[in-house]
DNA sequence: GGGAGAAAGTGAGCGCGCTCACAGCCTCGG
DNA sequence: CCGAGGCTGTGAGCGCGCTCACTTTCTCCC
């Protein structure tokens, strides 16, 4: 797929004419990056944006001790890093491939430079940014108010919806996580996660097979979250 | 103070010409809030951005049980519900005025007409943008990693960074705090908060009297929040 | 100045989610 | 085929921050 292509499917560059996206396209870099490699480090100066064209990538925060919680997994068609673009603070959150992945970038400058003349770019970049926004709110609302149980429960919902196939005996979270992963998805212990993920598991609404959820009931389970 | 001389020293309208304000200012509403007049509710759908003219306004996430966290407090030239201008989508948050308050807003459609002529508006509108995710993943970040003390001491060097006033014997957060107020913005209990506010009295590196803060040694403060 | 209601101060006790520890499994590579 | 390292499953125990309960102090209005 070229370049032009996958530009063409996200959402900000959405609007664009076949000679905006090439011209965009040549402002671009490609690399490559091996599994569990990091693209960057919170505290890092950043200047570019990165855009997803194989694999998977994990926006994470880390502690002082080495603990993490992950904020976001973006897959093809996502970008990250986009507040670089926008000012010059250190990055925010650390970036890392969860599995091998292509990623395209795109510097500052070269951005800046196509958004002045491109104001509609700049609406969709807002756009994208209110839903961050928004998104982050939610997750200090769950993080303040619910439980562990409750937490879990918020994350596979959201892990369906964004990413489930209906299933013979459910919806199916088709991605392989480990139970150290989906613990930091929700802000908890391995420990605590297993617990609750093996509780719904013994209740009947849910399965769990070799890092593979499927949401038995859904709606059951929707219902836990209140 | 007209309506156009708050405008010019608000971050986003801050490059407008004179008369743009002017136009700008024609498109304005002013109410007052009594305090503890809720602007608006969670859930709500909202059309407005607002602008604070007089007073201060807690932007405040709530649970089903009644407990509260104060995500900001905002001041003259603040503004807020700025989302509602860019998506439709219900309100995040609950809004509401912790001191008698004079708003300004600013509706959805007008705005969007204003904008579309001002893309340096958009711009700006953008660095505020990029400027709320930071913040709010910095919070996530401290909700996740830090214990109740170092809670407290981020939020208390944060209130002194935003507002305090250099006096006598060390920066004073100027404005008056109840404990309550202080735990819903550490994401704590009232109880708590009395703990180690008073623990740190007596060590020396705070004075609290009537609800006034003075940070006695804020660098000494600042190691404790690693 | 007196009284009511809010805020502050404080301690007892508890429970949730953590740490720690370890045993069974699976997956690979040598 | 075996061994090492990672993932899973699970229980014991603990400690932090919570709830609850109460007293003291402040604030402000009549």
């Amino acid at each position: 797929m070229s370049y032009a292509q996958l530009l063409s499917r996200i959402s900000i560059f959405e609007e664009l004419q076949a000679e905006e996206l090439e011209q965009l396209s040549s402002l671009l870099r490609s690399r490559r990056y091996a599994k569990g490699e990091v693209i960057f480090h919170q505290g890092d100066v950043g200047t570019a944006l990165y855009i997803v064209r194989k694999g998977q990538v994990a926006i994470r925060l880390s502690s002082e001790e080495g603990k993490e919680a992950i904020l976001a997994l973006l897959d093809r068609g996502d970008f990250f890093g986009e507040l670089a673009l926008l000012d010059e603070e250190p990055r925010s959150t650390d970036a890392v491939a969860r599995e091998e992945a292509d990623l395209l970038s795109l510097q500052r400058e070269d951005f800046r430079r196509f958004l002045k003349e491109r104001p509609e770019v700049a609406m969709r970049l807002l756009a994208t940014l209110t839903r961050l926004v928004r998104r982050v709110t939610q997750l200090i609302h769950d993080a303040t108010f619910l439980d562990a149980r409750a937490r879990l429960v918020r994350v596979l919902l959201e892990l369906a919806q964004q990413q489930g196939q209906p299933g013979a005996d459910g919806v199916v979270i088709s991605q392989r996580l480990t139970q150290s992963e989906l613990a930091n998805l929700c802000g908890l212990t391995r420990e605590s996660t297993n617990k609750w993920l093996r509780f719904y598991v013994r209740e009947g609404l849910l399965s769990y097979e070799g890092g593979k959820i499927t949401l038995v009931k859904p709606d059951r389970l929707g219902q836990e979250a209140e």
